[in-house]
DNA sequence: TGAAAGGTAACTTTTATTGTTACATAAGAT
DNA sequence: ATCTTATGTAACAATAAAAGTTACCTTTCA
């Protein structure tokens, strides 16, 4: 299975809008990213979608925050790229009629169940300005 | 991504070994799962390589538990099967020395490996023979 | 009206899992 | 002895999801 990098590389992308005081093209965060344009117009849209950015065409387009990053949660932006299960363990169903498949997906669930809510949780708690600072406070302590 | 459902397949069929007492050969275990003898030996083997089940050929022979069910926990089996990311969220490494890229993947990394620790703590928790027993109670419990 | 931007559909590439075929080897049954 | 029943394994095909690419559209402003 392929990962779904988009969560990171779109962070990426946000924090270094909010460090440019002008619309940014698409053609500009595909080199932030290396890829295309295409690639983030796709998940940007997603962000539009969810009022976090607005976009505009033409000359001296691009795409802007729609509100500071302070106010912006990396679950914010998780939800806002969809509802995809962020775990590579499957489920079986081959024959959901056998309890013992039943008890298996259970228990398994239920610690997958577990280990989500924690981590959305945290990412509930962290806003996207804080990764700025975290950066800067964790190169200073480490020289 | 494609999920990987090999924990929950093979556990499924540990379950089911543990009620036969014979060896049970790939292909019994290929029809518990709906697939082939030759995707179930390439799981087997890596619980055969983790001394959980033996194997033998031939007249009789087939698949037996190396040890009681009760002494095999859920991360035991999540361990032999190999050391693969259990997040189908990925992180970026287009410009590692990007700092904006390092403190998005420092933060998402965080995250995921406090919620990967809880996950096999609670793996760890659980053993194998609980399975069917949870499964019993739960069914009485809910009529 | 031409250049610069986003919008989007359709298709290809990539990557990991799963499935399949084929054949070798081992061990007990006849 | 040799046939049958097993596992062992390599090589290849099918499947599925993300990412990449191409092509063409519309919008906006100089």
């Amino acid at each position: 299975m392929r990962k779904d990098s988009r969560l990171s590389r779109v962070l990426h992308i946000l924090v270094h809008m909010a460090a440019i005081a002008r619309p940014v093209t698409s053609e500009e965060m595909a080199e932030m990213i290396s890829t295309n344009p295409v690639v983030v117009r796709r998940t940007m849209a997603l962000l539009r979608d969810a009022n976090y950015v607005t976009s505009t065409k033409g000359h001296h387009g691009g795409w802007l925050l729609a509100k500071p990053l302070a106010n912006i949660t990396l679950l914010d932006i998780h939800h806002a790229l969809g509802e995809s299960s962020i775990f590579t363990i499957g489920l079986s169903d081959e024959h959901s009629h056998c309890v013992i498949e039943q008890a298996v997906n259970t228990a398994l669930k239920d610690v997958m169940d577990e280990a989500k809510a924690l981590m959305l949780q945290r990412f509930g708690q962290i806003t996207l300005d804080q990764l700025g600072a975290d950066r800067i406070s964790s190169y200073l302590n480490k020289g």
